[in-house]
DNA sequence: ATTCATTTACGAAATTTATCGTAAATTGTA
DNA sequence: TACAATTTACGATAAATTTCGTAAATGAAT
């Protein structure tokens, strides 16, 4: 019964990375932030070391250079996220936020395809 | 050029509120508030002082008991909120989003329809 | 072995968010 | 007017998150 542990909105950033990377040093998460955000090395050091501490991330410390890997899943977070989401700003109605989700946002016509086929599997239950 | 304020947690706790009740003092807020949780009276009155500050709400100060009403919409925080988390999380594809959100929570038949009828609409287009 | 570049460890400071105690202001009422 | 109840104002503290400087450790290169 391990609870669950909300990632913070920089420990996020940083699951990403790992999500797709799988393997990754500080360094090399780190080149990837900085992308697109202003952060010192010791910054991101220091946040993949809490992650540790709470379980977020794995690491081998055999080496000089730590190699990280996220502990918790994306699909697992997406769920958790999504659920909260789902609850607190729309009401618990997934069908809501469906809506809201397929009109501002753009799908092409193989992505409504696939919808589709989600959809006639949940109407044929 | 109104720049979006993003709403902490416990704000969005106090937009719900307002959200639902239009108007609505401190004291009425915080009653519903301290149903599913802890909190003392002005820790609310606080949080609605800065939300104030920040422009999430307006408010009546013309009487003793100051009359709040939310400053921002509920369809446009949605919005926002929910356009960060397809980009954070689901690698930007609304769709992703929309597969998890119906694989993981049910729906009724009529929902299912209702969301039939704007993928009608999506496709003819 | 010494130097050099890189990485980790550690702790402290800065920032943001949340909490609450107390005093002052307001309004209604005795 | 004086009192009581309620509300707002204010400031301080607490807690969580983010940032970063400095020193120690590591491993590679000379």
């Amino acid at each position: 019964m391990t609870r669950y542990i909300k990632p913070t909105e920089s420990e996020l950033e940083i699951l990403r990375v790992l999500w797709d990377k799988d393997l990754a040093s500080v360094r090399e998460v780190h080149e990837e932030l900085v992308k697109y955000k202003d952060a010192g090395y010791t910054t991101t050091l220091k946040l993949m070391q809490i992650m540790h501490e709470k379980g977020l991330v794995k690491r081998d410390d055999s080496f000089k250079t730590h190699i990280y890997q996220a502990a918790v899943s994306k699909e697992k977070t997406q769920k958790h996220l999504l659920g909260k989401m789902i609850d607190t700003l729309f009401g618990g109605s997934s069908t809501e936020l469906v809506l809201q989700a397929l009109g501002n946002h753009k799908a092409s016509p193989e992505e409504l395809e696939e919808i589709q086929r989600l959809l006639n599997n949940l109407k044929n239950q």
